[in-house]
Formats: C-alpha cells, sequence, structure tokens
DNA sequence: ATAATTTAATCAAACGTTTGTTTAATTCAA
DNA sequence: TTGAATTAAACAAACGTTTGATTAAATTAT
C-alpha cells in the first residue's frame, strides 16, 4: 500500500513521545509528571510535545482516548458468538481480559490513576462509560444465563466487580505482585506466561464454582 | 480525667486540617492538590499546613502512617479466635473489611493512588508491606482449611486478591458504583446500608462457593 | 494581684523554584 | 525556496516554603 511505502501515517516522533509519555504518567501520575521530565525521556526538545499534542492535558487525553475502548470490541463479539455456551463466554472474557490489561500495565495503570480522582470530569465520565457499557455486556450474558438456568442466581454487578477486580488488584503494583507471587527479585510477572495462565485458572475457577449450579461440574 | 477537662491532647486545628488534606488528596491527588487549595477547604492560613506538619510531604506520611495499620489487629484477632471454624474466619474478615473500607472512602482512596505510582519510595513500600502481612494472614487460614480438607486446594494469593479486588472495584468511583448499582442520582453507596449487605453477601456467597467442598454447602 | 516575660498561634507578604506554554530564530528536508 | 521540524530562551503563573510581625494566652516575677 501506498500509505506504507511512503512512510508512517503517525509521526515516529509523536509515537515516541506518547509512549514516554504512558510510562511516565503510569509511574509518577499527570501531575507528577512535568513536560521536562517527558522530553527528557522521549530525548525530545521541551516545546515538541506541545508542538505535537497543543497542550499537556490534550496529551493525556489523546492517551486515554486512543487506547480505552480496547476491550468493547471483543466483548460485543463474545456476547454475540452462537458457538459459546454461557460460561464458555465468560471463560472467553476471563482469557481476553487478563492477557489484554496485562500487556499494557502501564496504561492500565493510567486508566485506575485517573477513576480513583474526581478531577478532569470530562475525561472521568468517558471512562466510567466504558466500564458501564462493559458491565452492562456482561450483565446480559450472565442475565441470560440465569434464565436458562445454568447459572445459580448471583449479582450481576457485583460479579463483574470480582472478575476486573481480581485482576486489577494484580495490576496494582509490580512490586507487590512479586512479593506476593514469587520470590524471585528480577521476575516481571505481567510478561511471564505462566503466571497469567495461573491468573486465568483461578479466575475461571472462582467463576465456575461460583456461577454454575453443582450438577454442571 | 484531666487530660479531657483541660482540652484535648490532638489541636483541634490540626485535626481539622488532616481531615480536609484527606478529603481533598482523595480528590485531586497528592501532586494535584496545593498547600492553597487545602489550606483554604481547611480555613486557615497557608503557612499553617507547614507550621503543624512541617511539609506537605510530611502531612501525607501523617495521613497514610497514621490510619494504614487499620486492619493489621482485627485481622491476627480474626484468625487466633479458635471459637471461629476456618469458613467462619473467612465470613469474619469479609464483614470486617467491608465495613471498614466502605467507612472511610477518602482514605481508601489516597492508599491506593499511592500503591498505583512509583513515587515516593519509603512510603509506598510501607503500604505493600501492611498488604503482604494482611496476605499472609489470610492464607495462614485458607492453608489451615485446605489442611483439614474443609476447603477446596485454591489459590491463596490470588483468592486474596479476588476478595480484596472486589471490595476495591466498588470503591474505585463512586459515580461508577452508583451507575452500576442503583439508578437514583442521590444515592451515596458508601454510607447506604443495604448496599454494604449486598457486597457483604455478594463475596460471602463467592467465597463459600469457591472454598468449600460441595459436601459442605 | 499586678506587671513582666515567655510561649504558642496566626497572619500577610515575599522567597526562590518549577510549572506549562509561547516566541522567535534556526535547521532541515522536499 | 518553501513549509515543517526543532531549538534555546523567555514568559507569567503557580508552587511549597520561610519570614518577621502581631496577637493572645500562659507562665513567672514582683
Amino acid at each position: 500500500m501506498l500509505q506504507e511505502s511512503s512512510g508512517q501515517v503517525l509521526s515516529d516522533k509523536k509515537e515516541h513521545i506518547l509512549n514516554a509519555a504512558i510510562e511516565l504518567f503510569a509511574e509518577k501520575g499527570f501531575e507528577g509528571s512535568s513536560i521536562r521530565d517527558l522530553a527528557a525521556r522521549a530525548e525530545v526538545n521541551v516545546a515538541m510535545v506541545n508542538y505535537y499534542f497543543g497542550s499537556k492535558e490534550k496529551l493525556f487525553e489523546t492517551i486515554v482516548e486512543h487506547r480505552a475502548t480496547f476491550m468493547r470490541g471483543k466483548l460485543d463479539e463474545i456476547e454475540a458468538d452462537t458457538t459459546l455456551s454461557e460460561i464458555g463466554k465468560i471463560d472467553a472474557i476471563i482469557e481476553n481480559y487478563v492477557a489484554k490489561i496485562l500487556s499494557q500495565p502501564s496504561f492500565h495503570r493510567i486508566l485506575y490513576q485517573e477513576l480513583l480522582k474526581e478531577e478532569r470530569e470530562a475525561l472521568h465520565e468517558n471512562i466510567i462509560r466504558i466500564f458501564v457499557q462493559n458491565t452492562h455486556t456482561l450483565r446480559n450474558i450472565i442475565e441470560k444465563g440465569i434464565r436458562k438456568k445454568v447459572f445459580r442466581k448471583v449479582d450481576p454487578e457485583l460479579t463483574m466487580a470480582t472478575l476486573i477486580g481480581t485482576i486489577n488488584q494484580v495490576m496494582l503494583s509490580k512490586s507487590l505482585c512479586v512479593m506476593l507471587v514469587e520470590s524471585k527479585d528480577n521476575f516481571d510477572p505481567y510478561t511471564d506466561d505462566a503466571f497469567q495462565k495461573r491468573v486465568i485458572k483461578h479466575l475461571k475457577q472462582v467463576m465456575h464454582s461460583y456461577l454454575l449450579e453443582q450438577m454442571n461440574r
């Protein structure tokens, strides 16, 4: 394609600043990161951030809005998949959520720092809207399972909270995660394949034993 | 007592600043809150913060260290209680955790904002240490239940993550919580008694179905 | 008991830095 | 040669903190 042979759509340097910003914001928070810090880490002039993104705040919005819908499409796809049983859909959601979130721990951390605050109202509500949508999708699946009598009569909203909350708890702090699950110090749980499988296995077991009537296990 | 009739041990104003700071830091984060903001909210002069606490950072440390051990004593007490079965201990932990965390949402939010960042290393590690201790206590209970064959062979660390993670997910954002569980707009889930019972009931059901062998249900 | 002295609390103002952002000049590629 | 990219320098505003004066209360001395 022309687009590829003539160079990238998005400027290399712009993308480079954006990635450095995701890391920095995740480590120090938005207010805790200065543009000079960011410029130094990305090895560009301080003026380049405003040149490319307009302002520090717009850079932040770009980061969130560019990636925040990351689960939406996959969730809808799983919900609509008629080849999957209800518990099969739950399993698929667990696998996708865990893999997706573990693959971008920095971005995930930024998202939750923002959720915990009450500043930047528009951005805050954007993130909340995505969460609400995802919860509704999961609720649809759970309620269908309940109607079909393959699921127990559980609390759909809090079941979602248990699912996401378990993953978030693991994502809170890498050093905490390492202390809890592994004694080795250079161990990175987020890129470790065995750890990812461990989280998926645990979550599936929790959800199976909670959702399924005993006859189905 | 002399102490009471002659006045309080801790200065009223100092306590007043501290409580205002907890609210402000929870809303805007530590770096997002200025001493002038805080002084205005607490209705004191800007100089009073440094006068009482030395610095903004020391005020922050005071907040965290003053309250962060909030579950420690109770957890040990529950673990040592010989009148409780293993599942009874889990239930007691759930009841205490939920009640305690829901009762101080602002402080809880500050704690997790700090966990998500990697600044202020000493403080960060202090918080982590408390988490690790609590996890070990819960692990002891779970492993005892497994040895007694009343619990399934579960993943102790991730079980803790599920327990705390579920509560945290609910505590992330009040407006998110309201949208998920209640349509009324003036509803405050954190002070609502019915909501607290709902969370406790859900968590107990999850933990019972996950931990207990089928014969015990 | 009254006056003198010390201590603690409070304040407006100012300190030196750092902040995000802009400018105007320069370099670079097409 | 023209427009985009890049730079060092400068900008006002906001930041945490300190200062020195002022007040009020408590303590000591007379």
